[in-house]
DNA sequence: GTCTATAGCTGGATAGAC
DNA sequence: GTCTATCCAGCTATAGAC
């Protein structure tokens, strides 16, 4: 297949380079760390490059989210998956991008075109979460109303982010509490986890 | 009581009108908008004031986040409310610090004095509430391992943030579902919410 | 206490050489 | 594509007048 040679290049390493950069400064120093000369800096090459490639860094940041949301889906467990609910549960508890995640949500707070863009894609993420939360309870035979796929997804996503958030503080008071409860939930519908590695 | 003559005096009219207008930034605006010249301006004073009356940023960020845990301490329900599950979630809940709080664990990822005043802040926050949370589950017999007051805790509050983050972001599918399971257990152990106002 | 003025820095973005 | 050089804006913080 030939390179065709529409300028800048969507996957020249460069550009790479320079998202990678700002998503490493972005978790380790916070959004506010994320500029043009450092994020070039870390790149090893000069920030004009980062307009030559996003233009701006409004469409950086944009460029940057959808990149991590595109992995997040790469990771969901699939339709195969032997214990679905133990998946999903530990792809939300230990997904780095919830702490990325955090900083493009602070970020979207002055920054319209992010704020778009992290609604309308974790919209599309939310419906796909809820689709295969459906199947899978339904593959067990539980029925609603006691609780709908939506609040399964939603208690478990939201417990994983809160606790998340509170460890980077150094509060794990009742942490464990806590997961013992959700996991037992888990294991009355499909077991004990069944350790693959 | 005599006014102690020491300077920089703490309640200063000009040195809480700056607080509310950080405040206020914040949380129109995200923190990255709360500087100096913009903070003095929409509180009508000199940038000069802030570093007369907080030395500088950091200091500034650092008292806004006592008012602000102070205000929510002062929230808390008391030990003689008749409901106190309820006044609980419900302060969870509607407690627009919520939305504060978010804006200064971002600005923690590169303010360390931020960082430190959150994590100890927030540890005794928690303290007080499992300990309240204990009170009123013994007193109506709850009893463990099904899940301890802490857990218990954490899963209020862990629900309430993550439901308030996704609703700005317009994000609302299943929150009524996941809200009604959450009150419905709350309405088991002291009855349907009776209105006060 | 509150102001003006300013020093000194860092940021986003662009022009143009190579 | 990648660089150097540069413009201009905005920031924190301080000095000193009132």
């Amino acid at each position: 297949m030939a390179r065709s040679r529409r300028s800048p290049s969507n996957d020249a390493p460069a550009r790479g380079a320079l998202l990678d950069a700002a998503e490493t400064l972005m978790l380790e120093e916070g959004y506010a760390a994320v500029t043009t000369r450092r994020v070039a800096a870390r790149a090893g090459v000069n920030n004009g490059l980062i307009h030559y490639y996003f233009g701006t860094m409004d469409s950086m940041f944009v460029d940057l989210f959808r990149r991590s949301v595109g992995r997040s889906f790469a990771q969901m467990p699939t339709t195969s998956s032997t214990q679905p609910l133990w998946e999903m549960w530990e792809a939300m508890r230990d997904f780095s991008g919830n702490a990325l995640m955090s900083e493009f949500i602070a970020l979207s707070n002055h920054r319209p075109l992010v704020r778009e863009e992290i609604a309308s894609q974790s919209a599309l993420v939310r419906e796909a979460h809820v689709v295969e939360m459906s199947r899978v309870l339904a593959s067990y035979g539980v029925v609603e109303p006691e609780a709908s796929p939506a609040a399964i997804g939603l208690l478990m996503m939201g417990t994983a982010r809160f606790l998340q958030m509170e460890a980077a503080f150094g509060l794990t008071v009742g942490h464990d509490d806590l997961i013992q409860v959700i996991e037992r939930r888990i294991a009355m519908l499909e077991g004990d986890r069944i350790r693959t590695a």
